[in-house]
RNA sequence: CGGGGCGUAGCUCAGCCUGGUUAGAGCGCUGCUUUUGGGGAGCAGAGGCCGAAGGUUCGAAUCCUUCCGCCCCGACCA
């Protein structure tokens, strides 16, 4: 088909909002793909929903591919599936009433709904069942950010599936985790599965699929042989060895006056910074307070705290530390503590110098297991330098979009809702769930992302607006008019530029709307009855004539 | 929710501190002239409840109060 820019919405802009930071935030407003309504909430325009749209097909064959449905639920939830689920207390929930004051919720993803459904489900002659649906998604972010990057709207493609036992369910969910890699492949955008946090929950089988691109929420930690990636919040580094000061046969105390970071006590007492602790000390929600123990020259990572402590916690207060320690930050540590110390595995080894747990005095020589008993877990953030556990390797730290996630959940909702079938053996089963999915919006963005330069946006053909961007310049009108309709016959999507412009700002245009093909016919290239045909990724430009076009790549 | 910043023309911004003609610039937009392979030039125009509401003052875009909206950092993130 052929659009004319001269009728189209495209509104580009020269300058880009003041306010976009993300590159893919400052492209895709500046070259007419999206516009903001209010924050998290954004509008695609003509040739941002033609973009959404072909990303949607790739990823709907590949659905249909691996013989999932595609159906469709409504947005509007009544609120009694999420109480049967528990889930009704989530706060990013938006919840509305009709006029009878029935209350209703706007889903953040539709597990609910889908469960719901499988409730008609009655044998297992019937399993597996794979399905899924496009459809609206709406979360009361606490603070959307970055464009398309994270929304309170958005359309999500979520899956569903619906097994007898765990044996089917991983075959489904592998599936599903094969189908991601194809369709992320296809979309030309450059995703890593990793495992993902799975918090107090514990146990899931759950994977992300990230996105390396210049602004993001998750950091990717890859090792530089490619044997290790995973999510930076439950990735291990393997770092550095301390170097150990001569070994005590006790804790010795030593005066150390105004020193507080460890920083300034290595240097204090010429000891390494890794050869010191940390101490974290945190009130649980149950209110007791912990010492998380870490070394000196590392970060306390929180999600792994919570994952180890199995419950939510705080950084203690002041008042809180005085009562349980009888010292006060900087002179912490876990000898003579008699609260629970969870210690990260860096401390399993070696002599180290803690907090004496007196105002101004540190202990030298302080060693796990002799004199403390800690519980020992991961703890530390992973960090520059460090190693991959799995080869040596050195680790490299990106910061990356989540495209899609995969997620394995068993029962979990099949049991609030009573989702069941008999099985072969005449016993009433619960469905064992998983669900998968992929924000199309999320995809487009972290494409921009990853493919631009400093003129505008670079698209991979499967997933850009057109497949090619006309340009008529003044006086070769009728030849544009013919390589046109001749690329249209051949199947291409042609963008038609026959605005009545000067050439630079069609040029300009081109660049920044990043069609993969210009062509541009105009005085120079019809004096041979030709056109001009340009790469928009390497700038490499030939001259074609108008019979050939179509008939190759 | 904590911290920071910003709301003046479609976009990017100046003016505000130190109140006082008719509120400005660049880009964009409309008409005409000229130009025509990388956002060209000229002439003439249109376009504003200065985020909102109160207050102080003879007088408020400017000072004060409250509210609203948006962005960034953090917390949060099924």
């Amino acid at each position: 088909m052929i659009a004319r820019a001269s009728q189209l919405f495209l509104p580009t802009l020269r300058d880009a909002p003041a306010d976009a930071e993300a590159i893919s935030h400052k492209l895709l407003v500046r070259a007419g793909y999206i516009r903001q309504v209010g924050a998290g909430l954004w509008t695609f325009l003509p040739l941002g929903w033609r973009v959404h749209r072909k990303i949607e097909q790739i990823i709907r064959e590949e659905m249909d591919a691996i013989g999932s449905q595609e159906m469709l639920a409504p947005v509007l939830t009544p609120v009694e599936l999420w109480e049967a689920t528990g889930r009704e207390k989530i706060g990013e929930l938006f919840h509305v009433t009709d006029r009878a004051g029935r209350k209703f919720i706007l889903p953040l993803t539709h597990e609910e709904t889908f469960t719901f459904h499988a409730r008609e489900i009655q044998s297992y002659k019937e399993l597996p069942q794979l399905w899924y649906h496009f459809q609206t998604k709406d979360r009361d972010e606490p603070r959307p950010r970055g464009g398309l990057l994270r929304v309170r709207e958005f359309i999500m493609k979520d899956s569903y599936s619906f097994d007898r036992d765990e044996k089917s369910a991983y075959e489904s969910f592998e599936k599903n985790r094969v189908a991601y890699h194809r369709i992320f492949e296809r979309c030309g955008v450059e995703a890593h599965e990793v495992k993902a946090e799975s918090g107090i929950m514990g146990g899931e089988l759950t994977y992300d699929f990230l996105a390396p691109s210049g602004s993001g929420e998750n950091i990717l930690v890859r090792c530089e042989n490619g044997d290790y990636s995973a999510d930076s919040e439950v990735a291990s580094g393997v770092p550095r060895a301390p170097k150990f000061p001569p070994a005590l046969n006790a804790p010795e105390e030593v005066e150390t006056p105004n020193v507080t970071t460890c920083e300034a006590l290595g240097e204090f007492l010429g000891v390494d910074v890794a050869a010191t602790t940390k101490a974290m000390p945190v009130t649980t929600e149950d209110g007791r307070v912990v010492l998380a123990l870490i070394r000196g020259d590392d970060r306390l990572s929180e999600s792994k705290l919570l994952s180890a402590l199995r419950i939510g916690s705080r950084p203690a207060t002041d008042d809180e530390i005085r009562e349980a320690f009888g010292a006060s930050g900087g002179s912490l540590g876990p000898v003579g503590f008699n609260g629970e110390v969870v210690a990260d595995l860096t401390l399993q080894e070696g002599q180290f110098v803690a907090g004496a747990n007196k105002d101004g005095f540190h202990l030298r020589g302080v060693q796990a297991g002799r004199d403390y008993e800690p519980r020992f877990a991961d703890l530390r953030e992973p960090i520059e330098g460090d190693r991959c556990p799995e080869c040596g390797g050195a680790l490299t730290f990106l910061t990356t979009i989540e495209v899609g996630h995969i997620f394995y959940f068993a029962d979990r909702y099949s049991a609030g809702l009573g989702a069941s079938f008999l099985d072969e053996d005449g016993t009433e089963k619960p469905l064992l769930g998983g669900s998968y999915g992929i924000g199309p919006g999320r995809v487009l963005a972290a494409v921009v992302e990853q493919s631009n330069d400093e003129n505008g946006i670079i698209w991979p053909d499967a997933i850009a607006p057109y497949n090619v961007h006309l340009l008529a310049l003044r006086g070769a009108e009728e030849i544009a008019e013919q390589a046109a309709e001749r690329l249209s016959a051949a199947g291409y999507d042609v963008l038609l530029d026959d605005r009545d412009l000067r050439p630079g700002e069609k040029f300009a245009d081109a660049d920044l709307i990043g069609i993969p093909v210009r062509i541009t016919a105009g005085k120079k290239s019809l004096e041979d009855g030709a056109v001009d045909v340009r790469d928009r990724r390497t700038g490499e430009e030939r001259r074609v004539s108008v019979d050939s076009l179509g008939k190759n790549a």
